[in-house]
RNA sequence: GGGAGCUUAGCUCAGCUGGUUCAGAGCAUCUGCCUUACAAGCAGAGGGUCACUGGUUCGAACCCAGUAGCUCCCA
């Protein structure tokens, strides 16, 4: 059977993914083993998959691979969530294109919809996660809107109102009178927009005096509550305590002061108008002004506005301008560029508006969520996320956890006629507890209550996720929460640190006593190589599946993977995944070179010296990145993983055993080398499943039983490490290398053989590696000299003299110059060495392995510069 | 406006408690090779005033202060 040169991976993933799921690899039930738990950041169900999610899963798969081949019972939980507001505008705009208003349905119809949507477009992106080879346990498969899990949310509902920790208030939102809805802060886009500024003078009551003031928006000085001025301008001290008459419609408002107020933007003059601006209503809630809403839903002006009623509020502007004019009270309009919100679905100017919501108290569950993270109990990655969370969590607000859609759980509030309401659970229960409210209600009937129309907040739902996935709330003390919580890592990006990542530690504490994960890998954001943000508008995301299909599967985890430090932004770039199929490709040809050699049980073993060399430099890469697995540094194990396969197995180790062309090779050396590979193969799993799982099936292994899979292998523990052997072959290497070098400058073909002189000044044995040397260097023979050897070329490595002899390619005089050149710079590092080592308060202050490795130094130059001396002399006589 | 962080090779990044020849890695570049595992490759090479300016120290990429530029978060 002949092996394809370059890999050929599409079939090779299917066949591997459905036999790992065929066998219940990934399916993970309690049992005595050390479990290792991941919970799924539950991708939205409108989403498609993205470079994000190939990220995110990547990373979460890598972790879950090496703890199941760790031997851990690793369980990673997957799902989806319900995503109120994007899904509810997809909805809504799949029901546009079929003719349907949203306004024409009732509530049930529409979440027939909603239903339907999501039954046939949310689950895209699991199954597009399953082309990546993520491991998830889908037998576990869970939805943030299914029945037990939205029990859960009512349930913590009433849970946290009965302690008085949910509460309804008036709130700014960000309106959108078009779509008549609120929309969270994600869902306005800002635009630098051209604007006019409108300086208005206000008449001072009982004085021949004005005041000016600037705005952009003159049509809402009907609802202004107070003129403030900052106390410290001068300009305006004699106001202070007086008060103006709102022009056009004559209302009497007070002068205030606060040094919020910018002295040097427009007149230093603010009018403030609490009802219709977010800065406006701190400052009147600061002040106790009145709150005066002149605007209806729909963005028109209400009969509170005295004047221009039922006018939309573009419409009052201009009309504004032109009363103020006639009222001679307009005192100049100037050009202006500001920013201003746009409603993502419908495009209309935001309008910040206040509103009834239900919020959530926060201060006492932050606690235990900041202790949590100040303490080490949850860790951060990296750690500066600390700072952010912490000054977060020490100013937290409380939650607005209302939405005023339909997509969602429906808050279990139940008003009652006269405009008291009760939570509870079922409209029965409202109605019991509204009975029991007071003697009065004894009359009513469930017909009399009318539940809160909005629903919750998604975020109320998710930050239960790490308990509600293990049905913590319904069987608290079930198997399966008892096994998996807390969970151990939970990887996901920081912009919801504070809106997912801190609120579950809340819950945890809250529901369980317990915090949720121990660790929480905060992953950068994918940008393109040019440093912007992916979006769909720009076009500048490629589509992750096309990337697999181009670069396998492996390739793109490695690719994703190689420039992906924790919480670091990458730049992607195809590139990436190019080295990654490069990298698959190294391996296969590796196998290739094994599987096509016959072993020939009569020969000796000539190859000791390197199996020894390569299994401790084996365990010295095992250590390096068990480190860097142990601080999460995941790229930087992959490439130490990378460069033991890329350059010490496959660049040396193989070309050191490697039997000449179709010749045999002894078998000891062969099951040594076979175990190497099966040994990389573990280490390379993790990353890249695939072609591990494809190669370890062959017979090269011998016979495999069902179940033996790569996917199960015990991972490599660290093992002997032989210090000695590892530092003499890197000086082999070198010699190598030197030899190498001088062929390359010297064009001489590798095919020519070459004759090497040794003279030994060092401690090192050679003997046991000359073999390695010849074969290597493609030398003739070596033989060992007392004295320098003259015309020839030569180098050093340690304080051992290499010559090869070439004496027709030999210039002295260039010879001379690399001599001299070496020779100077030596004695500038000396002179450092020396420096120090001549510098009393050196002496006194550092530490005495530092001061006897500085002489170790000065010796081993000393010694070098002695042999170059000696070259250079020989070359001059 | 408040907070956090970043600036090291052409690019993406390591560089731990200041002390090895501490200035590194991968990619890219350049040179030479189709040497039967691999051109998706092999061998070799070049490349940096560690943003700038001061300070602390026997010693600074690393600590401190300031300056410039960039990024993110909160309002």
């Amino acid at each position: 059977m002949s092996i394809s040169k370059t890999y050929q991976p599409q079939e090779a993933e299917a066949k591997w993914y459905n036999y790992w799921l065929t066998n219940g690899f990934f399916k993970s039930l309690p049992d005595e083993r050390e479990p290792y738990t991941i919970v799924i950041p539950p991708p939205n169900v409108t989403g498609v998959l993205h470079m994000g999610h190939m990220l995110n899963n990547t990373i979460q798969d890598v972790l879950i691979r090496r703890a199941r081949m760790q031997g851990k019972n690793a369980c990673w939980v997957p799902g989806t969530d319900h995503a109120s507001i994007a899904t509810e505008a997809k909805v809504v705009a799949l029901l546009k294109e079929q003719g349907i208003s949203k306004k024409d349905l009732t509530r049930d119809e529409f979440l027939k919809h909603a239903w339907v949507w999501k039954e046939k477009y949310g689950g895209i992106i699991l199954e597009q996660l399953k082309k990546l080879g993520a491991s998830c346990d889908w037998d576990r498969t869970r939805f943030t809107m299914e029945d037990d899990l939205s029990d859960a949310v009512i349930d913590t509902f009433i849970h946290l109102y009965k302690k008085g920790w949910i509460y309804r208030g008036v709130r700014m939102v960000n309106w959108d009178p078009q779509g008549k809805t609120a929309v969270s802060d994600e869902e306005v886009i800002r635009k630098e927009v051209n604007q006019k500024l409108y300086y208005i003078n206000y008449p001072v009551v009982g004085e021949e005096a004005h005041v000016t003031i600037a705005t952009t928006r003159p049509e809402t000085i009907m609802a202004d509550a107070a003129v403030f001025v900052n106390p410290n301008d001068e300009r305006y001290l004699h106001l202070h305590g007086k008060s103006v008459y709102i022009p056009l419609v004559n209302r009497e408002i007070p002068i205030k002061t606060d040094e919020y107020v910018t002295m040097d933007f427009g007149t230093g003059c603010l009018k403030v108008t609490p009802a219709h601006d977010l800065n406006d209503y701190e400052l009147g809630q600061k002040h106790g002004l009145q709150v005066i809403d002149i605007l209806n839903d729909d963005g028109s002006l209400n009969d509170l506005a005295q004047i221009l009623v039922g006018e939309d509020r573009f419409a009052a502007r201009k009309k504004i301008a032109v009363l103020l004019q006639e009222a001679g009270v307009l005192e100049k309009v100037e050009e202006y560029k500001s920013q201003v919100g746009f409603s993502e679905r419908t495009d209309a100017v935001i309008e910040p508006r206040l509103s009834m919501q239900w919020f959530c108290k926060m201060d006492q569950m932050a606690k235990p969520a900041l202790a949590d993270v100040l303490n080490g109990d949850v860790k951060l990655i990296p750690e500066k996320f600390v700072n952010t969370y912490r000054h977060w969590m020490e100013n937290v607000q409380d939650w607005c956890i209302s939405r005023q859609l339909w997509w969602g759980q429906r808050i279990p509030a139940w008003y009652l006629p006269n405009g008291k309401f009760v939570v509870a659970k079922t409209a029965e229960e409202a109605l019991e507890e509204a009975k029991q409210l007071s003697p009065d209600n004894a009359q009513l009937t469930i017909a009399d209550l009318r539940q809160e129309e909005d629903v919750v907040d998604t975020w109320f739902s998710s930050w239960l996720w790490p308990i509600s996935v293990f049905n913590g709330f319904k069987n608290p003390d079930g198997a399966d929460i008892n096994y998996y919580y807390p969970t151990n890592d939970l990887v996901t990006a920081p912009e919801i640190l504070f809106f997912w990542v801190a609120r579950m530690i809340m819950a945890g504490h809250e529901f369980r006593g317990q915090k949720p994960f121990t660790n929480v890998y905060l992953t950068g954001i994918v940008r393109d190589k040019l440093g912007r943000k992916m979006s769909k508008s720009l076009g500048n995301s490629p589509d992750p599946l096309a990337l697999i299909e181009k670069f396998s599967a492996d390739g793109v985890r490695v690719g994703i993977l190689l420039s992906s430090p924790a919480g670091n932004d990458l730049m992607f770039d195809d590139s990436y995944c190019e080295q990654g199929r490069n990298f698959a490709n190294k391996v296969l040809n590796a196998f290739r070179l094994l599987k096509g050699w016959e072993v020939d049980e009569s020969l000796e073993n000539t190859n000791q010296v390197a199996i020894d060399w390569f299994a401790s430099r084996f365990n010295e890469a095992l250590k390096e990145i068990e480190e860097n697995f142990s601080q999460y540094r995941l790229s930087e194990a992959l490439m130490a993983t990378y460069k033991l396969v890329w350059d010490d197995f496959c660049a040396w180790y193989l070309e050191m055993i490697k039997p000449a062309y179709q010749q045999p090779i002894d078998s000891a050396t062969y099951k040594a080398t076979i175990t190497f590979f099966e040994d990389v193969l573990k280490l390379l799993h993790p990353f890249m499943p695939f072609i591990t799982e494809e190669l370890w099936h062959d017979e090269i292994f011998g016979m495999r039983n069902e179940r033996d899979c790569c996917i199960v292998a015990k991972m490599p523990v660290v093992g002997q490490i032989n210090p000695q052997v590892l530092i003499e072959v890197e000086a082999v290497k070198q010699i190598i290398s030197g030899i190498r070098n001088i062929r390359n400058s010297k064009q001489i073909s590798p095919k020519e053989v070459l004759q090497l002189s040794l003279k030994a000044n060092s401690a090192v044995n050679y003997t046991a590696y000359l073999p390695m040397v010849i074969k290597l260097g493609n030398i003739g023979t070596i033989d060992f000299v007392n004295e320098q050897v003259s015309g020839a070329a030569s180098f050093m490595v340690l304080t051992d003299e290499f010559y090869i002899p070439l004496a027709e390619n030999i210039d002295p005089v260039a010879e001379t110059e690399r001599l001299q050149k070496e020779m100077e710079y030596l004695n500038g590092f000396l002179k450092s060495v020396n420096a120090k080592l001549g510098n009393e308060r050196f002496m006194q202050n550092a530490k005495p392995d530092i001061i006897e490795n500085e002489q170790k130094k000065r010796a081993d130059a000393e010694a070098k510069l002695k042999l170059i001396q000696d070259s250079l002399t020989a070359l001059a006589g």
